[in-house]
DNA sequence: CCCGACGGTGAGCAAGCGCTTAGAGCCTGA
DNA sequence: TCAGGCTCTAAGCGCTTGCTCACCGTCGGG
């Protein structure tokens, strides 16, 4: 990847993903599945289906992955880490609770919809999960949404924000957040970039302090 | 169904559903379908499972219906034009863009939480559906769509609303309510009720124009 | 009193599914 | 040079899937 790429690929939300998933044949049929998941759901797609896209005969899958289940999982995994770390880098960030719930939901709504294909994989693919694999996964969430509703608490503590439910304000501005990855299409007019602006924009006037 | 039963549902957020659907079998096998669609999505629902709740045999679901994809039609046809009504009724009423746009968020979050195995359906399972099929569906949610920017633009035009950008506005309010259908849980702490009222209060920080 | 229509069942077909296995090709180090 | 270990494939197994078909009970109209 050169270093053009790089920076553009920061610009939409996210590095060069699926570097830890080696060997490549594992990452390339890893990229297939997400490519295959998201179009057509989990349930819908055939391991011959991710093989074939990979360029790979159905029994290669078998070499790198236990299940179908497993590729799903190490994908999920990997995006809740992803999506966690953004959350996280946001509320660690400098800055008022302003600016960090500002940065939260811009750079988060950024990686929903440059990654919309892997976000929408990891966030509408869960109930395919094992039992297992789901709790764990749901344990991440959980996180995600302790980081949200940290900051929400200290923007109200500094007097900044004016939330009178911060656990369902919380649940609200995730929620307007991962949804993002069900409608963006990277053939409609905004780009990650400005749907992350405009967001950000609407989740501050969401908590804001009225001034009257 | 009793008069105390109606009053229950319509506080619910909908009357009670599904009575358009004749034979009484063909019903009890549309709401055997949209129980297991919720629950497990469409691709992984077998019609040995859809005809099981429904306490017939896999042969009898075909009587009434040609194909498991035209129960899904069927399912997402009605739970369309559900939704489209309440946004249409909301629209038509009295009062200010204000009052209107807020009774139309509550009343649409109302029918997504309480509804929400339905809704799961509706929202969700787009995808599953035959090309014919969806194209018809989706020029329902355009409409859905028409109907909030339209309400926006006359909060605009009569000064209520502060909203630079329309259409962009328009798109995360709808989300932000049809995202409840995900995450909504029986079992949680808030009744369709208070998340209506708690997501009409939002949307209206997010479009009113600041008291400076 | 019988008859056709209707709504239902039990059994099962063809196809496609996730996954396994036997073995081929190829790289690596002694 | 070649043995041992990886990676990958061709073939296919056992099972489940959506759906069909021959047949059956029930019931209102002539």
């Amino acid at each position: 990847m050169s270093a053009a790429d790089e920076t553009a690929d920061r610009a939409a939300g996210g590095e060069q993903p699926w570097d830890e998933v080696t060997p490549e044949a594992a990452r390339k049929l890893l990229i297939a599945a997400v490519e295959a998941f998201a179009e057509r759901g989990y349930h819908a797609t055939t391991t011959r289906d991710i093989a074939g896209r990979a360029g790979m005969s159905p029994a290669a899958l078998y070499i790198h992955y236990k299940t179908k289940e497993e590729l799903l999982h190490r994908i999920s995994r990997i995006g809740h880490d992803k999506a966690l770390d953004i959350l996280d880098a946001a509320y660690a960030g400098a800055g008022t609770p302003t600016d960090r719930l500002a940065d939260a939901v811009r750079s988060f709504v950024r990686w929903h919809a440059g990654r919309h294909t892997t976000a929408r994989v990891v966030q509408y693919e869960l109930e395919a999960l094992s039992e297992t694999h789901r709790t764990e996964i749901i344990g991440l969430r959980r996180q995600s949404d302790a980081v949200v509703r940290r900051i929400l608490e200290e923007g109200v503590e500094a007097g900044e924000f004016d939330v009178p439910d911060v656990p369902g304000t919380a649940v609200a501005v995730l929620s307007l957040c991962i949804d993002v990855a069900r409608w963006f299409n990277t053939r409609g007019r905004r780009t990650p970039d400005e749907v992350g602006a405009l967001y950000a924009d609407l989740v501050l006037r969401m908590v804001s302090a009225q001034k009257k």
